[in-house]
RNA sequence: GGGGGUGUAGCUCAGUUGGUUAGAGCGCUGGCCUGUCACGCCAGAGGUCGCGGGUUCGAGUCCCGUCACUCCCGCCA
């Protein structure tokens, strides 16, 4: 008898019968060149087919499945015929080639099928609430209560294991962009994000709390001015905010910050990096190779947002001298009564009918709007009610504009953009897909650049930063010092792909007086400069070099390249959208010693 | 905190205008089957129609409330 050699080093082949005690194969290695051999495979029972006389086991490991066999004339018959799906068995027997025809061209161990001689069952199995086998879709409590089960199956699985690849070869290229990867504390204080803190009692200090970083940005600073010069790290983030497909309160960012840059060295490092892996993972599809910079301000008149889906070849552009004195009275009075108002129009190739802008119109009633104006083309004129109000010079113009022909069609909004900016957003959203303007098997990228630096705060009745107090104004302090602060922009950028904003990321203010300056703007007092960010500020005074960054989404990337829409696709252990984790029980009660050791009470809400 | 969607067997779903005993597929249990790979065939078990209240002679179906899950808004640079 031969014995077969391990493939994989990762299994000791003792030899039989004083094999690997539980395999001296996995499910995906064997072939034609293992006829005759003798095995040992464990895993689990994928599936069974019981032909009265013949058993089929399909075994599955992490590896593959490898078809197993037994007729009455193994000595295991009677053990496989008890067997249930996701037992987990180690077997021993021994490969057989299949005949011609029985064959199956969509394994890769296809050709062979293993003989049962023994069987040995190692973990026997409760009545599943939910199959590994097939595709059927499950609530998703029962796939989060089991979501061992769920990993077992074949889309997770390979998501998961996705996501560890296309983590090892960020690591891989950022290395080689010569990067090095630093470790930031978990336990932490609150940073000026702005989102909710998880806290965590601090034991030895009653009544006082540690917050879990909502991101280690002030720890990748201080790296800098520590001298490190080019940092990064896949680093866990925290966040209590309500969940969204696209968001969870704990993720993971690559983080990276760089020294003595300007925003475009940013760039040209960064873009490699995403291209790169973007096209190592997207399975061929395009992916963009110059990443257009896009203003911020243009961004949300293109396109109605600062995450705009590229693949969406739709362009907004202001109409509204086309309707000022014209005969549609709602637009015309609008525009009349306040020099801020505009109307938009969204362009819609191939939407000319007026099933399709009746449609729209309705769905933006849906929306809340009083509806979507419209003009559709044919036969070379405009039909439609704001055509034949403002009459067909104004129309032709507009046509003329944006360069639309018969069959296309036009819809407009109109009011302060301010207000109307996101649902003209939407609405050119839904356009393009609904008329299948969108190339979705592509990769398009942009940077969005110039955000302003401050923003007005309408609740609070002041100007505030928009972002993190932490970037750099463009003009430098000369421009606090001299210009309206809501017109000063920040060398402040985001990556978006797809519509997902990828990454945000700054140039840093390394210095201690536009610092200060930037803090007097948004109006708060010197105090709470040093309060909050005493630890930055003595930093900045002892020698900071210019510095600046970015931080990837590690969870939306793994997301779009896995070609998801949830991230609980793509994440392990993930909680629900009540931030509760099924598997585990958390979060859970503390017991009253827990409590009094960090001196806690409860004060609950009255039910 | 608010809005939308969903909730019927372990799971996916059907269930007409309010009308007798609430169905199907998958899974499960038992039986048959020697070449399947979504094996096939036969039989069976399995239901507080999310929960509570109401309207009605009669509610899975209509109304009110409530709970759970989910998507979105708020929130999140």
């Amino acid at each position: 008898m031969r014995f077969s050699r391990p493939i994989s080093n990762l299994i000791t082949d003792r030899g039989y019968p004083d094999m690997h005690r539980y395999r001296s194969h996995t499910c995906a290695q064997l072939t034609k060149a293992n006829v005759g051999d003798t095995v040992r495979l464990s895993g689990w029972v994928h599936r069974v087919r019981d032909h009265g006389g013949v058993l089929f086991v399909d075994l599955r490991d992490h590896y593959g499945v490898t078809q197993v066999v037994a007729d009455p004339d193994s000595p295991a018959f009677k053990t496989v015929e008890g067997l249930r799906a996701e037992w987990v068995i180690r077997i021993d027997g021994e490969v057989k080639a299949r005949t011609e025809d029985t064959v199956n061209t969509n394994l890769p161990t296809g050709e062979i099928e293993v003989f049962a001689r023994e069987v040995e069952v190692l973990g026997p199995v409760n009545e599943l609430p939910m199959p590994v086998f097939g595709d059927q879709e499950y609530p998703e409590d029962t796939r989060l209560t089991y979501r061992f089960l769920d990993l077992r199956r074949e889309r997770l699985h390979k998501n998961i294991v996705m996501r560890s690849k296309i983590v090892s070869s960020v690591r891989r290229r950022m290395v080689e962009q010569g990067f090095t990867e630093y470790q930031t504390p978990i336990l932490t204080a609150s940073s000026p994000e702005g989102a909710r803190d998880f806290l965590v009692p601090a034991r030895l200090h009653p009544g006082k709390f540690y917050a879990l970083p909502q991101a280690p940005q002030q720890f990748k600073q201080l790296l800098m001015i520590a001298g490190f010069d080019r940092y990064f790290q896949i680093a866990p983030c925290f966040r209590d905010e309500d969940a969204r497909a696209d968001r969870a309160g704990e993720f993971y960012q690559l983080d990276i910050e760089m020294s003595f840059v300007e925003q475009e060295d940013v760039f040209q490092t960064i873009e490699p990096v995403l291209r790169g892996l973007f096209e190592e993972f997207g399975e061929g599809k395009p992916v963009t190779q110059q990443f257009p910079r896009i203003p911020y301000a243009e961004a949300m008149r293109k396109y109605g947002s600062d995450k705009p889906d590229l693949r969406n070849p739709i362009e907004m552009e202001a109409v509204t001298e086309h309707f000022a004195g014209s005969g549609f009275k709602v637009f015309a009075g609008m525009i009349e009564k306040d020099p801020k108002v505009e109307v938009w129009a969204i362009p819609a190739p191939g939407g000319g009918s007026r099933a399709f802008c009746d449609r729209m119109n309705s769905w933006a009633q849906g929306e809340g709007q009083p509806g979507l104006g419209y003009i559709f083309f044919r036969e070379g004129e405009g039909a439609g009610p704001v055509a034949k109000n403002i009459g067909p010079e104004r129309t032709a113009a507009i046509r003329e504009q944006l360069g639309l022909k018969d069959g296309d069609a036009v819809f407009f909004v109109a009011g302060l953009p301010s207000q109307f900016t996101s649902f003209a957003g939407a609405a050119r959203t839904k356009v393009g897909w609904d008329l299948d303007l969108v190339d979705a098997d592509q990769f398009k990228f942009c940077w969005i650049v110039d955000f302003p630096m401050f923003e007005w705060d309408e609740e609070n009745k002041k100007v505030d930063f928009s972002h993190n107090p932490f970037s750099m104004p463009q003009g430098g302090l000369e421009a606090l010092e001299n210009e309206d602060p809501l017109t000063i922009n920040a060398f402040q950028y985001d990556i978006v792909c797809n519509g997902y904003e990828l990454s945000s990321g700054a140039i840093r203010n390394h210095r201690p007086e536009i610092m200060r300056k930037a803090f007097q703007i948004a109006g708060y007092d010197e105090s709470v400069l040093e309060e909050q960010f005493g630890g930055m500020l003595r930093a900045m005074q002892y020698g900071a070099p210019p510095h600046g960054g970015i931080a990837p989404g590690i969870d939306r990337i793994v997301m779009l390249l896995c070609g998801e829409e949830n991230l609980r696709e793509v994440t392990a252990f993930p909680m629900n959208q009540q931030a509760e984790d099924l598997l585990m029980g958390a979060p859970n009660s503390a017991s009253a010693r827990q409590l009094r050791e960090l001196h806690l009470k409860l004060n609950l809400p009255k039910e």
